[in-house]
DNA sequence: AAGAGGATGAACT
DNA sequence: GTTCATCCTCTTG
């Protein structure tokens, strides 16, 4: 399980960057899913407009994200999906990161199950929202600490190597309308995974 | 109290 | 390529 000090640290980038062949557990009732990370976006309060805590905006909703590493940022989207961050840095500084994608790893049948599918292929995972749902993840779990030993949802470090050729840098999808940050490329993902989400250039 | 819009995905043509 | 499902959060009055 990665510790607090993987979180807290204060480049975001750099955090998003190294979440990718991190692995990714959920474990409810007994069943355990994972995957390992893929797909990932960063954003950053105050100057990222695309960031829901923009200009340190605080509501009852991005509390969260200023709170100190570690935490789970869920929220939903077009009332629809429920889409995973990452809470990262200090305290009041509100830095997340989006997980878009994993690889199945443990119990993808379950994930299947979840998700409706009968076949082990990258639209089981690849994709914020479809995700989530094949994880279980739901906004319920907005909040959850990623570091207590209890917590149901966790991030591992199974010691996967990724060489930084492999690590691919674009900007980041579905905030065409959200200002002059819309083209930041602070998207990353592996160059040569097929598990990632398709999106238009 | 009410309404607009959103970090998407699936099922259509 | 296009449509639309669907609901929470924020803003406004």
């Amino acid at each position: 399980m990665l510790k607090r000090s993987f979180y807290t640290r204060s480049d975001v980038l750099q955090i998003s960057k190294d979440l990718l062949g991190k692995v990714l557990v959920t474990s409810f009732a007994g069943q355990r899913t994972s995957g390992i990370i893929t797909e990932t976006e960063a954003y950053r309060a105050p100057d990222d407009t695309a960031c829901h805590a923009w200009n340190n905006l605080r509501t009852k909703r991005t509390e969260i994200m200023f709170s100190e590493g570690g935490k789970a940022y869920v929220y939903l989207c077009y009332g629809i999906h429920h889409l995973f961050n990452v809470v990262t840095a200090q305290k009041d500084q509100a830095h997340v990161v989006l997980i878009r994608a994993i690889q199945p790893l443990d119990h993808p049948e379950t994930m299947m199950q979840r998700r409706g599918i009968m076949q082990l292929k990258p639209q089981l995972t690849a994709g914020p929202g479809v995700m989530s749902t094949a994880l279980g993840i739901r906004i319920a779990h907005n909040g959850v600490d990623l570091c207590d030993p209890k917590s149901p949802i966790w991030i591992e470090d199974r010691g996967i190597k990724l060489a930084l050729k492999n690590i691919n840098q674009g900007p980041r999808v579905g905030i065409g309308s959200s200002g002059e940050s819309a083209d930041w490329p602070w998207r990353f993902w592996m160059a040569d995974s097929k598990w990632v989400s398709k999106w238009k250039k």
